[in-house]
DNA sequence: CGGGCCACTGTTAGCGTTAACATCCCGGCG
DNA sequence: CGCCGGGATGTTAACGCTAACAGTGGCCCG
């Protein structure tokens, strides 16, 4: 019978043994370094190939004061884009040798937010990204003092901040453009909740193409993500429409409220593109199947997700980076059509 | 001038120093350690909310050889159950004070699976979870050796590994009953992907249901969780109906796929409940507002999530955990009615 | 032919923490 | 009144790694 000591993991010194050499040599040899004969690299690569042996990264880390792991605060992964950033995160980060810690929170409120970044600081991550929709939440990530990098993802801000995300501004007007180019003579807006920057953006952007094109700029109409304020918005709007007022275009914030407007307007018998035209924000993977397939606007989060990375990365060696924002893209399906011949209508 | 050398972070000396105590009693105070003074700990406590003290976490993994983080490995997050189980891990794992490193896999390749969870284990996770809804991933995940506890997360596969789960076949049964319940002769089903195990639950569910109730089995339809494999089933389906068949409830293995056979059937004229009667399975954020609102299976994730952590925290003590699979509820919203009377169809 | 440089390798000293053991002092009890 | 036990604290030694420095040859060049 052997003792059966607990197998204590392999270390270094087990591989320089093997090796018949210096446990440091072995450390070159794991970490690239060069001057290092190729025979006793070799050699060295086969004992840890035979051992089976892995540095251990607690080691490493207390001696370089770095986890190569990168913090992530997000709220609402339920929703699509949150989610999404998530994985195009992931994968930059892996890509450029880190891994990633998550921490989702319950409420995006300031207090959450502080105690998030404090835990994952905490823990050692490198840096942190955060995901920031809300204000609450944005303005506490303004008053956090870490001692890492910070940048925010997908949430404007303070200009000075560090932030990347995606254009929102340029989504929106190119969702307006388009409809406008369909010859309405303008565009309603579902918003989203007024505490999001993204929202608050996507406004901006509405707003300043009608103005542009000269088109009178309704009233926006006040949703919150959900398909149920989309609904609200829809049977209003579509009350509306039934008392003659000329409305045949809607930009929505997101394919969800599209998808509760229009069951909205079904219900009344107003059905997309014939009756109304409209527009959402995201490209959820469903979008080609609501009745009709949406129109909308895709944001590339890979794209976002390298592009975080990348800058926190830099930040990590001390430069500044300001990415330009990510462009977003139009994908025109068939909720939107001409619109109508004007009737003077007056029921 | 100031030399301004690097701020090295303080360490426990410093705490140590400024108390009057050795480092090794800051230790004990941080750790909550009985016989310590009052009037010492008192003191210390001060030092360290005076410094803004926090231990250094790769220390203490160097030396007690854990880092009190789980590793989690998963697929397509930008599904809603995924993701929604992510949610519901991370705030389990919070609860007993880890923290979760995630990894998303690109394809659900065993390669990819074995590549994930080594990643993982070398980073230095007590534990890894992982979803393997496929079985390439699933069967890769039984080879896996690992030096750390493995528990398998919403996906069956080999009875004696850990695994914890929501009950896949309750939820079929659920839907499945309650069209019958509602006088539908039979229920037809649309399933998920073959190699998902989930998908293969919820065949079973249903069928035996279905012959418990003494009703015919229909042959399933084979959908793959996308939109559009529903909407392609569901323009089969109400062609056949169309040509007469007898077709009333459809049960369909997703929201998402429900979502694209409405469509489809409404292309056709044909609407729920009216024409059709249709369960999903999931209970995504917009399933309230499909057209009409969608009868659905809800998961509990966030009870998922614990009974995870917990199975894999008692594995870490040696105990080997068997968790009962999580009970499952249906939703009834209106997309289910009663089986319209039969009128011996034919067209 | 000798000095010096360079490629290669080894030795030593931490990094900040916890565990194990040593020490001190106080009170109670024989 | 001295000894013993135990609570409170300090001291020392790892944990496994990297960085800094110290050797040791061989080869080139003067």
């Amino acid at each position: 019978m052997q003792p059966d000591t607990a197998p204590r993991a392999l270390a270094m010194s087990d591989v320089a043994a093997r090796a018949g050499v210096s446990h440091q040599t072995v450390s070159r040899v794991v970490n690239g370094h060069p001057n290092v004969a190729p025979a006793t690299r070799e050699r060295v690569e086969e004992a840890i190939r035979e051992l089976g042996y892995r540095p251990n990264t607690a080691a490493r880390a207390l001696v370089t004061g770095s986890t190569r792991t990168l913090g992530f605060v997000t709220v609402s992964i339920n929703q699509y884009g949150p989610a999404q950033t998530l994985v195009g995160l992931e994968q930059a980060a892996r890509a450029a040798g880190y891994s990633l810690s998550v921490t989702v929170l319950d409420e995006a409120t300031a207090d959450e937010v502080r105690q998030a970044v404090d835990r994952l600081v905490g823990q050692g991550v490198d840096a942190v990204l955060a995901q920031a929709t809300y204000d609450a939440a944005a303005e506490a990530l303004h008053h956090v003092r870490t001692t890492v990098p910070l940048v925010t993802v997908q949430s404007g801000g303070a200009v000075e901040d560090p932030a990347v995300g995606v254009d929102q501004i340029a989504g929106a007007r190119l969702a307006t453009r388009h409809l406008l180019d369909l010859g309405h003579r303008t565009v309603h807006h579902v918003t989203g909740p007024p505490d999001s920057k993204e929202a608050r953006d996507r406004v901006i952007g509405w707003q300043a193409e009608l103005r542009e094109a000269g088109a009178p700029v309704p009233q926006h109409l006040a949703g919150d993500w959900t398909p149920a304020s989309g609904y609200a918005v829809g049977r209003d709007l579509a009350a509306r429409v039934r008392g003659g007022e000329e409305i045949t275009a809607v930009f929505l914030a997101n394919d969800q409220m599209a998808l509760g407007l229009l069951a909205a307007f079904h219900e009344e018998g107003l059905d997309a593109p014939r009756d109304i035209s409209v527009v959402g924000f995201d490209d959820l993977p469903e979008a080609p199947f609501f009745t009709p397939p949406l129109t909308t606007v895709r944001q590339d989060f890979a794209e976002l997700g390298r592009r975080a990375v990348e800058t926190v990365l830099a930040r990590l060696r001390g430069q500044e980076l300001h990415p330009e924002p990510v462009p977003p893209a139009l994908l025109v399906r068939s909720s939107t059509g001409l619109a109508p011949v004007r009737t003077g209508a007056r029921a």
